[in-house]
DNA sequence: ATCACTCTATACAGACCTTTCAATAGACTT
DNA sequence: AAGTCTATTGAAAGGTCTGTATAGAGTGAT
């Protein structure tokens, strides 16, 4: 071999940088080549499905990452409430010093490639469902039964991309903070056992609703 | 004059679809004019500063119908809970009913393009802002203190906006679904006022942290 | 010296947004 | 009813950028 390729790490580094601040349609490749001082044929030495490979790598090696991060926040926190509030407040900060400018990549690839490419939905799905598992099997230690785990994880990691989307659009980490303090509310509710309440409750009214209002009515 | 031209509004219209479904910069003029089968000149006639005008145009009009929406939401519901459930099942069924491809226009429009326009990034605020208001003064109608309802109203969008988001990436409608729950929980932790002691607890834990950790610690 | 790996360089065909300008059409004036 | 005037449309071309492809030169280890 000749030497371990530090050029590849380059490319994708910079591709995550890039995906997340201009998102995937926006990004073009001599823009990816430049920021990581990389050379242009290496591109397609090393992604040799093109652009495509290049955005499922950066999402799934992101998606790991990120991942990791939660693990290990929820290991090395007090209390579960303590370590969501963290995840939250680390996004903040994140966006604050990069000038709301980095949002989530997952998030820019996919709302921009989810419609032309099904393989690029398809990573990002699973990198989604990977995060909820861990946050939802992090809240099972925490004492909340399994059954409404998932949908708490759910809802947190929604607050958390809603959030994130709301603060960078917003200049401001306001909506992230809010969204903390939902996450925390729904735990506690969670530990409390009235999220099943409400999740019985919403299931029988979708019953006797039947078809679902839309109510599309105008403005008067 | 002419005939009131519906030109305009067909090329507004196609372009709000393609935006909700491929984002700002995975959309092209061309697909545009096709898709609203509007002539070519009619699109720099109409919208003289190009894709720019047309993205902005796009925010606000979307902004504003769906402001209206969620403003009879509250009027015409029996209770704010029921009303913010509705708001949520609305989401869930348009996606299931364009084969989740249909996103919300401010978020595909702000996440392409934010960076690159100023005014677009403006115009987005602007349009999430009222979207804020209008719901936060339905809460405070409901006797939530108009000083807790605008953190709520906030938690309420970002899970909004997250959970389109990710139901459209995992082609669940559980996602959105799950966000539900948590706004109707926050909704009563608020109308308990268990919220303001939330996030109090989390401004004082901002004031004795001082430099917020990030956790950026690998896996192992 | 062989060999696999990495990089340089150039080329291409197509799409992108924008601009221009002349031709058309419709409605109002007289 | 004719003529004027403005709003709208048509076609074309601009230049830049896109993602993709190829082929040969450089590199370093075995």
């Amino acid at each position: 071999m000749a030497s371990r390729s530090n050029t590849k790490d380059r490319i994708l580094e910079a591709s995550t940088l890039l995906f997340r601040r201009q998102g995937y349609e926006g990004t073009g490749l001599k823009e990816i080549v430049a920021k990581g001082r990389a050379p242009w044929g290496s591109l397609y030495h090393f992604f040799p499905q093109g652009k495509e490979q290049l955005g499922v790598e950066v999402v799934m090696r992101y998606g790991e990452y990120y991942r990791c991060l939660l693990e290990n926040n929820f290991v090395e926190s007090s209390s579960v409430i303590q370590a969501v509030r963290d995840i939250f407040t680390a996004s903040a900060t994140e966006l604050v010093d990069s000038d709301f400018a980095n949002g989530c990549p997952i998030v820019g690839v996919a709302l921009d490639a989810m419609n032309s490419s099904s393989y690029l939905r398809q990573a990002c799905a699973e990198i989604i469902n990977s995060w909820v598992a861990t946050l939802a099997s992090g809240l099972v230690v925490a004492g909340i039964s399994e059954f409404l785990a998932r949908d708490v994880a759910t809802s947190i990691v929604s607050g958390l991309e809603g959030g994130t989307v709301l603060s960078r659009i917003t200049r401001s980490t306001r909506p992230l903070m809010s969204a903390s303090d939902a996450a925390v509310m729904a735990i506690r509710s969670a530990l409390s056992d009235e999220w099943r309440r409400e999740s019985s409750t919403r299931l029988e009214s979708l019953l006797f609703e039947g078809d679902l209002k839309t109510g599309h009515d105008q403005c008067s």
